[in-house]
DNA sequence: ATTGTTCATGTCAGGGCTTGCATTGAGTTA
DNA sequence: TAACTCAATGCAAGCCCTGACATGAACAAT
């Protein structure tokens, strides 16, 4: 209970030192770097601390420290599960390093991005983990002249020498589809997310064309929705291919969120999966394995990738020699969803 | 491409002020209050921040100005989609008042949970969104010495005076219970979520209970699992559940991962839904409506209480009244995961 | 010509913390 | 005892920005 004039003031480093009779440097040290100081005078520092309630003004501390054990990630979307595992991930692993981490969502908007990438910065943070490589030259100027370790998470592009951890979405997209042709299917359709600004959207369709390229299909009948990701829209794409005279007999998306609400659909409708239409996804998560049939998808090792994208960011951030870019192996996890044709 | 030793030092406000000829205040100015400035000098001053990539500090900007445009919120998980739509809410109401969201995972750890609290403010956040009412006092009296604004959402109980907004957990669980009983359910299962330091969980183990003395159950025949929240652990929890002699012919769930779970385990048990068990969740989120049979869940206006709760926020931010707090509507949503015994 | 107004702009004192360097004093060695 | 270490601590200079206040120029009113 606060009595009534005593304006419940802040309690500064300041204060602490007062109280606990020493130097500012000396609370200071305590809290930094607690083995620079005597036990005896850390013990009554930190009492003061504690008894004032003391904790360090941010702002200050960024301040005059030039760091903040802030790290930040900008992900295109927290409202579906996409990103969870591999965040969730990064997060642990940062944890255990004693740095807090701090997501915002871009909502799949460059420009929206953008903005985040500098309010993250501008907050102090020490590293950050991006989505993909698709960005204005300029939000990577900024990061470099300021020196902000950084990562890009869910590619590797042997094309692209920036840092990266993840997998190549093309090849793995291939894989799928060749494994789909090569059950008999020729007539195919996918659904994707918008591809502008979404380099992983794009190289997945790229590996769908170039796999029916490969198989002697031509990369121009495929049936392509755009849309965005939400089990609904699956859905609903799904319904707009299955509606065309002479439908696909399989259906690949973009990723799971659109697959299992294809699923959905299919079921709606009355079509068997997979003996009216194949359906397959991309990521491999967790609802992958709900829906019935259980989803036919490419599997992504989200945990690795976020775990050892904390590591990487780590060791920049420790001013060790950057660290290679990582290819992480996918492979097909095969469900009920995939059958040949009949 | 920077020269040789052009060590790319960051801008700052004197940099830009040097450039353009003018005091550091005058800039500062043109930033923060540009109609006060003359038009030509701004051009001049826009220009320079231009060249020279100038964005302010954050830290100096917080230590000087004494807010930061910045929210934050501490929720339980993101790993799982529970929390995501309302955050998606949250954040796109505050991004329309300019406000960025940072978001803080605890893992359903209550240290964990002080700890992001406090990251967050002391990283300047002028607004805190948490979830439930379960946790240290130290908490509170850390926010409100602070006087940091905050707001409890997915709660709403009449006994607890702090501001919150959301539903009555316990009443929404026994309308649920209540609808369980009345079709003839007499001996009922629970899969619920660590209770320790979550408020929510309890209250809905309590709704059940209440339910069942309410029409003549004997709560302690309740069969209850704690297990933490994902697919998994609900498909096991309900596994055990089901192996015991006299297995339950309902089993609800503390929320609609855990009861997803559920289903595809009884699918797999090869046990018919609803025929053989009845299964209902609680959220109402995306994935209820992707099992087979959809979920029987409770609804909760995720939406709204996110939004809304942003809303309020901000007004309590801007030094308006504090609002009073806001109980929301849930409803049951019915889909055929319930139905009665056989 | 004088005084008063009004703006645009400049000056400067913080704001709370870290850190390089200086100081102190207890313990060691000769 | 004198000289020397070295760990513990203090001092004070920043870190970058904001905002209250001061200044001064242009113009209007008298």
């Amino acid at each position: 209970m606060l009595k009534k004039d005593e304006m419940p003031s802040i309690p500064t480093l300041e204060d602490v030192a007062r109280a606990s009779g020493v130097s500012t440097a000396t609370v200071s040290r305590c809290l930094n770097a607690p083995d620079r100081v005597s036990e005896k005078t850390r013990k009554r520092v930190m009492k003061a601390v504690q008894d004032l309630g003391y904790a360090p003004n941010f702002g200050a501390q960024a301040l005059a420290a030039k760091r903040t054990n802030t790290f930040g990630a900008v992900i295109p979307t927290i409202e579906n599960a996409i990103f969870a595992r591999g965040l969730q991930a990064f997060g642990e692993e940062l944890h255990r390093a004693g740095v807090t981490l701090l997501v915002a969502s871009s909502s799949y908007d460059p420009a929206r991005e953008e903005e985040q990438i500098r309010a993250l910065v501008a907050r102090g943070a020490d590293g950050l983990l991006l989505i993909g490589h698709d960005r204005h030259e300029r939000c990577y100027d900024f990061l470099e002249r300021r020196q902000i370790p950084h990562i890009a998470a869910w590619v590797y592009d042997s094309g692209c020498d920036r840092l990266a951890i993840g997998f190549d979405n093309r090849e793995a997209m291939t894989a799928l589809a060749s494994e789909v042709i090569g059950l008999g299917h020729r007539r195919l359709g996918y659904i994707t997310a918008e591809i502008v600004g979404n380099d992983r959207a794009r190289a997945r369709l790229e590996g769908v064309k170039a796999a029916m390229a490969e198989h002697g299909l031509d990369p121009d009948t495929l049936i392509v929705r755009g849309t965005e990701y939400s089990f609904q829209e699956g859905a609903d794409a799904f319904a707009e291919i299955m509606a065309q005279p002479n439908p696909p007999t399989a259906v690949l998306c973009g990723n799971d969120v659109l697959a299992v609400g294809a699923v959905k659909q299919a079921l709606n409708l009355g079509l068997r999966v997979p003996q009216d239409v194949s359906i397959t996804g991309f990521d491999d998560i967790s609802v992958a394995d709900i829906v019935t049939p259980g989803l036919t998808t490419v599997h992504v090792p989200h945990w690795e990738m976020g775990a050892r994208a904390a590591q990487m960011l780590l060791q920049l951030r420790n001013g060790e020699d950057r660290p290679d870019s990582v290819r992480l192996d996918t492979y097909i996890a095969r469900r009920g969803s995939l059958g040949p044709p009949s």
